[in-house]
Formats: structure tokens, C-alpha cells, sequence
DNA sequence: ATAAAATATGGGGTTTTCCCCATATTTTAT
DNA sequence: ATAAAATATGGGGAAAACCCCATATTTTAT
């Protein structure tokens, strides 16, 4: 019996081209496809539509990996959730198994890496390339700088930063005093170890603040 | 006789993945793929394997499509170039059919749409999708914006405006008077209708330059 | 319950950025 | 060939950003 698989990719043809491979392998065959983690809990309703295992691109415009990642952690946990993504930055793979996936593939790894990976993915549990393997485990040491807090007050802030408005014209968004709107700056150039307003705004859009 | 296709893009997987379900279509076949531009060169050293057409992913790390598809236009213009790419940016869209390509398909396309599109580019020589070609021509509207031209000292300084540092250490490092580094900033100001080195900031992230 | 941390505000001064003025050289275009 | 545009530089001043000082309130944690 075959182990069943859904994917889940806006780009649709990415999608399709990537069930066609993997319907030729032996072990494995896709359900069905969706744009969307939306979607995917539409199909999630009917019980005749679990896959074993959840092949999820993470940036989506609707419901993204992250989210829908940690919907079906809560909903479905016995599925096993494969990312997968275009770059493995630090930040998202933390953030995708943190939310409960149980693989991390790349979008550049050769069609026997992704047949690997599913058959590791389903007899162990779980299968992270070294790459990925090594950015969980320091991520588990430097708690540190998880540690950084950003406030409601202070994103709302960094919003602004990467704007034309001086701090006078913020405040004025903000509703609040200037010196407050220093505040932000001066709080959150401590904790980012960032000493200008260039640094903040270049922050906020890497960051997805902006 | 089936037309021949290249596919380069640095996601090795999606290419493969690509490559399946084009040569399913009857009328074309996928001769062989590459990782980046610089791969594709070497390629086509060799008479043999210069195919009809060319999909060309535009973000590549070695070189991408738009250095790409400006050197396959000038060294053999023959080959028709279909730019593939995540969204449709406006400014990509612009950038990659002002430097040859003959086509422009999303990824979020059916694969029935993939075959449509290689069909028009073979037989009329380019495929537009409605959306693109509404970019293309209103972009022919306003030559303004197109006239702005980013000399590579002022692109040398935009790396520089994302970073922390001043105007006067940026002059140490172009090895310049701080009043010229003051004088990237304003043409770039007015070029660009921006006030603040903060917009530079934004603009240089936005558009690659840092 | 009380201390610590985060939030919000202000005074005042230094540095940086912004923006006007101008000039000499080089490059580009007609 | 000559004008126009781009490059590189400077003076001086206004505005913004940065950074020290401090205080009252609220929120959070032990």
C-alpha cells in the first residue's frame, strides 16, 4: 500500500510538476493538491482526505506554511508535515519545526534527495538535512537572543521606520509624544544592538515588520 | 520533430519536476537543465545543445535571469526566451522583456496554460499573458520612470546606505570626500523622489541593490 | 505585596542628515 | 565641436536624529 501525500503550493505548476515525480516513485503517491492552507482544512473536513504526509511550501499568500503547520499539528498530528522552501533561513525553519514539522526539505535538492527524504520522513518520523539539523540545535544554546521581545507599541513603531515620516510626524500617527516615539527607537536599538534609524528600518523589512 | 527546451533554475528540484511534466507534451521535449546563466554558457559552447526555447527562472545566485536573457539575445537570438518567475512584478516583467525574453509565465500557472504558452511562443514567436502585456504597454506610457539610470557609484553607495555607518565613513570607504558621498544621496534623492537616507535605505533592499 | 520591568514623557546638547548655494572636470550626446 | 549632463568637491545653515539625563505610571513577576 502506498504511503498517500498531499501538497500544499500556490504556485500551482510548481505543485503539479512535483506530483509528477512523485508518482513515479514506488513508495508513494499524491492525493490531491492545494494552493492553500485554507484549502487543505476545507479538505481536512472529510476523513477520507488525510494524507501520511504533508508536503508544505511555506510562503503562501492566503494561509501560510507557519500557520497551517500549526493548525495541523493541533488538528491531525498523526500527519507528518514535510517543509518545503526555497532558502533554508534561520528564522523559518526554527519557526516550522518549533510549529511542529517533521521535515525540511529545499527546493534545490534533487529529485532522489525528495524520495529519501519521504522514506526517512515516514520510517523515522522525521528528516532534517544536516543544514537544518545544525540550525536547531543552536538555535537550543542561544536562548538568548530568542529572548528578544518586540512590543505591540515597538512594532507598530518599526512600521513606520522604513517610511519617509520623520519622529515628530510618527508621533502624530502614534498619537503620543514625540520623546516616545525616541523611546521606541532607543529601546529597540538596545535590544537589536543597532545604533541608527537605517539600521531599525533595514531590521523591520528583513524581519517582515514592514 | 519535437522543439527542444532548456530549463535553468537553481531550484534543481522544480526544475526536475518541470522537466517531467514537459516531457509529457507531445510536442516538446526537455533537452537538459541548469542550475544558473553561467551553467547555461558553458552549454552552449557546444552547437549541439542549443535549444528552441529557453525557461528561464529570474532569481538565480550566480547569474541571474535578467544577465541571462540579455546574453543568450546577444549571442544567439534564435532561441526564444519564456521568463518563469514567482510573482509578476511590474519592474521584473519590464526588465526581463526589455532585454529579449519572449515570454513570461507565473509559477501559480496549470500546466495545461505551461502548454499553451510553449505553443504560442513557437508558433508566434512570444506569449504574453493579458497581465503582462498590460504591465509591458503601460509601461511604454511613462518612459520617465524607465529613463532613471543608477550610475555604479551611486549603486557602490546604495550598498553602503543600508549599513550603519555615516556619511563620512562611507567616504572612507569609496575612498571620496564626504560632500561627494553627500552629492550620491541627493541625485539618488531626486532620481528617485526620495527625501531621507531612510528611503534610500528602503529602495536599495527593495530593488537588490544591498 | 512589593520590586522590577516596561511604558510614556520631558530637558538639553552633540552629531548626522538634509538642503541651499557654488565650481571644476569629465563624459555623453547632437 | 560644443552644449548638456554627470561626476566630484566645497561652505554654511536648518532640521532631524542621536544620546545623555530624569520622572510618573502601568504592567509583570516573585
Amino acid at each position: 500500500m502506498k504511503k498517500t501525500i498531499v501538497i500544499v503550493d500556490d504556485h500551482i505548476l510548481i505543485a503539479k510538476a512535483l506530483q509528477g515525480i512523485i508518482d513515479n516513485f514506488a513508495a508513494f503517491e499524491v492525493m490531491y493538491v492545494c494552493e492553500n492552507g485554507k484549502e487543505l482544512i476545507k479538505n481536512f473536513e472529510n476523513s477520507n482526505k488525510i494524507p501520511d504526509i504533508l508536503l508544505l511550501d511555506i510562503s503562501m499568500p492566503i494561509m501560510d506554511g507557519f500557520e497551517t503547520v500549526t493548525w495541523v499539528t493541533a488538528h491531525h498530528p498523526e500527519v507528518k508535515v514535510m517543509a518545503l522552501s526555497m532558502q533554508g533561513e534561520e528564522k523559518s525553519v526554527i519557526k516550522m519545526v518549533s510549529n511542529g514539522a517533521k521535515g525540511y526539505l529545499l527546493k534545490n535538492a534533487h529529485p532522489v534527495e525528495l524520495e529519501n527524504a519521504l522514506t526517512k520522513l515516514n520510517i523515522n518520523g522525521f528528516f532534517y538535512p544536516d543544514w537544518a539539523s545544525k540550525i536547531i540545535f543552536s538555535s537550543l544554546n542561544k536562548t538568548k537572543d530568542a529572548e528578544i521581545k518586540i512590543s505591540d507599541r515597538e512594532k507598530e513603531f518599526l512600521k513606520y521606520t522604513v517610511t519617509e515620516l520623520n519622529y515628530k510626524e510618527i508621533a502624530d500617527k502614534m498619537f503620543c509624544s514625540p520623546r516616545t516615539v525616541e523611546s521606541y527607537r532607543d529601546q529597540l536599538c538596545e535590544k537589536l544592538e543597532l545604533k541608527t534609524r537605517v539600521g531599525l528600518a533595514v531590521f523591520a523589512i528583513k524581519n517582515g515588520f514592514a
